[in-house]
DNA sequence: TAGTGGTCTAGACCACGAT
DNA sequence: TCGTGGTCTAGACCACTAT
């Protein structure tokens, strides 16, 4: 018969409410401004706070919302290249690239980390704990693992502990040459510690990018970064400035 | 007074059990074992069917766990590493990377692709829609944008439309050169065409990979792919077979 | 203190896969 | 048909921020 065929294959509710809002972020909305509070909101569509909160939740993981408690939501701007494989810098980024270093200690690292590096699982390494700054924001927590093989002139008159260790390590590990360098990039979440310092709530999606540095044929050392996934455009290759993707993709049928 | 400090910052539930499950996940179950239902879960760790829910949701964000509706809640395998950016295959991968070509058309593209490509907005290109399969699975899905400049020696007579048409572009993408290429990666949701080919439900996370080929000064083509961020590690510089990142950081104290 | 987002509950019904 | 995960509701209370 002559009927309509009216969405054999129902969208959910949430789903239809994220395309809803999407839109009006894009025509009624500027970077920055305050959307009305959840209740409101929910309200205004007809639905219960927790499907619209469902719908909120996808924006802000494709970055186009920023939701802090206590004081609302607001429309994010575009996500931050971040580059994590300059070819110019083959060691463990620096300084101008954003990087500070927190503290360093001497302890045995997690057993996945230590068959990596090719160490015994219960022999220290060099632990550093940096932080990564962009625009003022922070953007990545850093661990990285140096066996004391890799800095072999390290001497206990380079400051026994904190930032000042930290940057001694580094600064021994950089008197080598790399050999090559692996990275893989993986979907995780932050935990209670990379939390804090990402200015997240524990659980909050992070990009993990860990990086092998290759020198005289061994893992000359380790790097776990975690990236803001929600603000974050990891490039590779080269300049950051690309802007393409913006939410599921819609087809230019 | 002498009062034990009892978290001083309670976890949330959702959190502390996502911790129990994960460790019971290492210690009491092995791969592709089937979990509990939720009710069953919920009720046994004393809390309401949603908490236990964002429980598993953290979980399988994070890779450890796959649920079907229909089937049940499993114990995932660990993330398969995905080569992108191998430095012996400089145009788009082909198909001994397990890429699958689907169709092709010719349509204008988003507005954010023509500017990157430098086509007007309005003028079609060549618009290859492939997949990717690894280990029997499929990780990803991709547009790859080609405008009529970089393959200019295609011929009518190379078959209309569909797959073996989009194979023709490839082909003759490739009597180019590549210059340079650059990727970027961030996370996304899965419209609902990508989910239907990643085999997941709309909003799935992904992956997204943007590549820009650049050749003769211009950008010869674009891709966008998505992989599926529940099981896919992306590895950038070589071989895919590193094992560190499970669940948020630990720290060895 | 008032207002926001974050957590949690105890239900209900739906869509899908296996039988 | 039955059991599973997926969606949705209408509340409640908590933690945080700004005033």
């Amino acid at each position: 018969m002559g009927t309509t065929q009216l969405e054999s294959v129902p969208e959910p509710k949430y789903w239809h409410l994220r395309t809803v809002l999407s839109e009006a972020l894009d025509s009624e909305f500027s970077v920055g401004e305050v959307l009305p509070n959840e209740r409101d909101l929910a309200a205004r569509f007809g639905v219960a706070r927790a499907t619209l909160r469902q719908a909120l939740e996808q924006l802000e993981l494709e970055g186009r919302l920023q939701r802090r408690r206590g004081v609302g939501t607001t429309v994010a701007p575009p996500r931050v290249g971040v580059a994590v494989d300059t070819a110019g810098h083959a060691w463990p980024g620096t300084a101008d690239e954003g990087w500070e270093a927190v503290d360093c200690d001497l302890a045995a690292p997690p057993a996945a980390v230590a068959d990596t590096l090719g160490t015994a699982r219960d022999e220290p390494v060099h632990t550093v704990r940096r932080t990564r700054v962009t625009h003022g924001r922070p953007v990545a927590a850093e661990l990285l693992y140096v066996p004391s093989a890799s800095v072999p002139d390290l001497t206990a008159i380079d400051a026994p502990s904190g930032a000042a260790r930290a940057r001694a390590v580094l600064r021994e590990l950089r008197r080598g040459e790399v050999e090559r360098r692996e990275s893989a990039v993986e979907l995780g979440s932050a935990g209670a510690e990379d939390a804090k310092e990402l200015d997240r709530l524990p659980g909050a999606p992070v990009l993990v990018v860990t990086t092998r540095y290759l020198a005289e044929g061994r893992t000359a050392a380790l790097s776990v970064a975690t990236y803001r996934a929600d603000t974050c455009r990891l490039t590779f290759g080269d300049s950051g400035d690309v802007e393409i993707h913006h939410g599921p993709q819609s087809r230019a049928s």
